[in-house]
DNA sequence: AATCCTCAATGTAGCGAATA
DNA sequence: TATTCGCTACATTGAGGATT
């Protein structure tokens, strides 16, 4: 059958909103359902997502705007809302569909994302050109789109599959929506004179939306200055852009907003169910005794490694509760909710049966390697303190990996439902705190950071790394509330010599998938991706759940324990 | 009549996937 | 790993219409 039509960039803006009005829709249905059906399908060698890298390839001067436009997005981790108030998050830039060279008129997908209830969204980018050229008109926007969702559409499967393994995300099996996102100037420049041509485009979007089922949206976004990119130096958008909806097409009914609250109580519920089973095959006299309602099971101070999940063998075991000093456990350690006592089994374990290795086969949220890449050369130690950073107390990591001068730090989370804030706004027993939450100079001092001038050194590492400039001043500081996050990423990239590697390292977030606070738009995840998107390396800050991390020693015959243990205590575990 | 402007057609650069 | 290939965005060209 013709698919022909879906491949026309033959659109001549004289006439284009009588072609675009000419356009008929079971036509071009019938196109997309015909190459859909004989779609390119890539080999199972050739990934559809993962591997970018959030740099371009190339050095020196490019005119290509569009794709640095694109990358810059992806890697700002930022998501935007959808007209019917779904959020859509990005994931992917420069998705190859392509099986064989020879596929003629297959192109990339722009950008490539999933909404909150993951469903798959394929975004065709127009931007003015590098020099102010208009780009490509509309309709050929719209047919690229059309085409990329049906070339998805008919490898669903596999995709949802390299979703799985490489973001750790599941994808509903659905047909993709379309997302015409195009800069406030490209809007105007192709249909700004010409009202007819713009409602002939909507009115058509309508149609095609209908026929095909699929949701079909215009965005428009605030023009913005990218700085291109170079092979080591990642592209960056002047300041995120801002949407908004030409078109609005409420394709399904808002799913109910209070679906968050209930999620997080539902949530605890089944935390505390879990536990509480897991608590009865204990002995009389393990736990503690207290029992307010609310309260987790914790253990009796008597026998506190009775809160880590270990192994049979005893060796392992004594190896895994050596791990941590005795005295460098946290005070809650001992509760069912210690993040501390999680990252201890569960790091203890791969390190104890000297598999370190397995972590590199651990996908982080944005398709790299959570952990890099590691070897059973890896040393991993727990607990360790910071002293580049010119703390009075020293950051305390909970996970340090190092491979070949390469350091991780790993951040761990599991019942927190956000990241902890700099100290100085608070007025702990003071007065007034010693900061107004503001990067300026303020109460008479001679830097604009109360922390700097007790010379912690942060503000003199974080311009290297964010675009956060430390000779401006910022309302609000932007570190409150990614305090935590900054340390951690600082603690990953600064070397001994106190200089700032950004490729020496990288800082990794694991936390329970079924936390809220860490789902799109939650508190937590609010943190992190404000950190992200300020963040000039890519891949300097990457995420991962508990049940992605156990998922990696399920085919190791000296693991096999954890993911069994950690299900039965906490009910984590890798979902299918 | 000279000049400017717009737009479609044609040509090129850039770049990464495909291929060997 | 190095080379080839072809797509997309971008640049240039020139026809023809509009303006001065």
């Amino acid at each position: 059958m013709s698919v022909e039509i879906l491949f026309s960039r033959r659109w001549p803006k004289s006439s284009l909103a009588q072609d675009i009005s000419n356009m008929d829709v079971a036509v071009y249905s019938q196109a997309y359902r015909s190459l859909m059906a004989q779609a390119p399908k890539r080999p199972c060698n050739r990934p559809y997502l993962g591997g970018r890298t959030g740099y371009p390839g190339t050095e020196g001067v490019t005119n290509r705007r569009e794709e640095h436009f694109a990358i810059a997005m992806v890697n700002a981790q930022q998501g935007w809302t959808l007209p019917d108030g779904t959020a859509l998050e990005l994931l992917d830039y420069q998705v190859p569909l392509k099986a064989r060279r020879a596929d003629r008129g297959v192109g990339k997908i722009d950008m490539f994302g999933l909404t909150e209830y993951g469903h798959p969204v394929v975004v065709e980018l127009k931007v003015i050109g590098h020099s102010g050229g208009a780009s490509d008109p509309p309709p050929v926007a719209l047919l690229e789109g059309l085409r990329y969702a049906a070339i998805l559409e008919a490898n669903l499967e596999r995709i949802a599959e390299e979703l799985r393994r490489s973001f750790g995300r599941e994808m509903l099996l659905e047909r993709p929506d379309i997302v015409i996102l195009g800069e406030a100037d490209w809007w105007s420049r192709w249909l700004g004179p010409d009202a007819a041509a713009k409602s002939a485009l909507e009115e058509k979007a309508r149609d095609f939306s209908q026929a095909l089922d699929l949701g079909i949206v215009f965005a428009s976004m605030s023009d913005t200055t990218v700085h291109y990119g170079q092979r080591t130096c990642a592209p960056r958008l002047a300041e995120l852009p801002h949407f908004d909806y030409p078109n609005t097409l409420p394709r399904s009914a808002v799913k109910a907003l209070n679906y968050v609250a209930d999620d997080a109580a539902r949530h605890e519920e089944r935390l505390q169910t879990t536990w509480w089973q897991h608590a009865e095959t204990l002995s009389e006299g393990d736990l503690d005794g207290r029992e307010q309602t609310g309260r987790p099971p914790v253990v009796s101070p008597q026998s506190p490694a009775l809160n880590l999940m270990l192994p049979r063998d005893k060796a392992m075991a004594s190896a895994i509760v050596a791990e941590i000093e005795i005295a460098a456990r946290h005070r809650h350690f001992r509760s069912f909710r210690s993040s501390q006592a999680m990252a201890q089994s569960v790091f203890g374990a791969f390190k104890a049966a000297g598999r370190l290795d397995l972590l590199s086969r651990v996908q982080a949220e944005c398709g790299r390697a959570a952990f890099g890449k590691t070897t059973t050369k890896t040393t991993l130690s727990m607990e360790v303190d910071v002293r580049t950073l010119g703390e009075p107390r020293p950051t305390q990591l909970d996970v340090h990996l190092e491979t070949e001068s390469y350091r991780v730090a790993v951040e761990c989370k599991f019942c927190e439902i956000g990241f902890g804030t700099c100290s100085r706004v608070r007025a702990d027993g003071i007065e007034t705190p010693l900061c107004d939450g503001t990067y300026s100079h303020q109460q008479g001092r001679r830097t604009r950071c109360a922390l700097s001038e007790i010379g912690v050194s942060y503000w003199n590492f974080i311009p290297a790394v964010f675009d956060w400039s430390h000779t401006q001043d910022m309302c609000p500081c932007p570190l409150l509330p990614t305090y935590q996050i900054v340390r951690n990423i600082l603690a990953a990239v600064v070397d001994k010599d106190g200089r700032v590697a950004p490729s020496s390292g990288h800082a990794v977030i694991v936390y329970d998938g079924r936390n809220s606070a860490y789902k799109l738009g939650g508190a937590a995840d609010t943190q992190l991706r404000q950190a992200a998107a300020a963040c000039s390396v890519p891949g300097a800050l990457r995420r991962v759940t508990w049940q992605e991390v156990v998922r990696a020693c399920s085919d190791s015959a000296d693991l096999t324990w954890l993911p069994e243990a950690i299900k039965e205590r906490h009910g984590i575990y890798p979902q299918t």
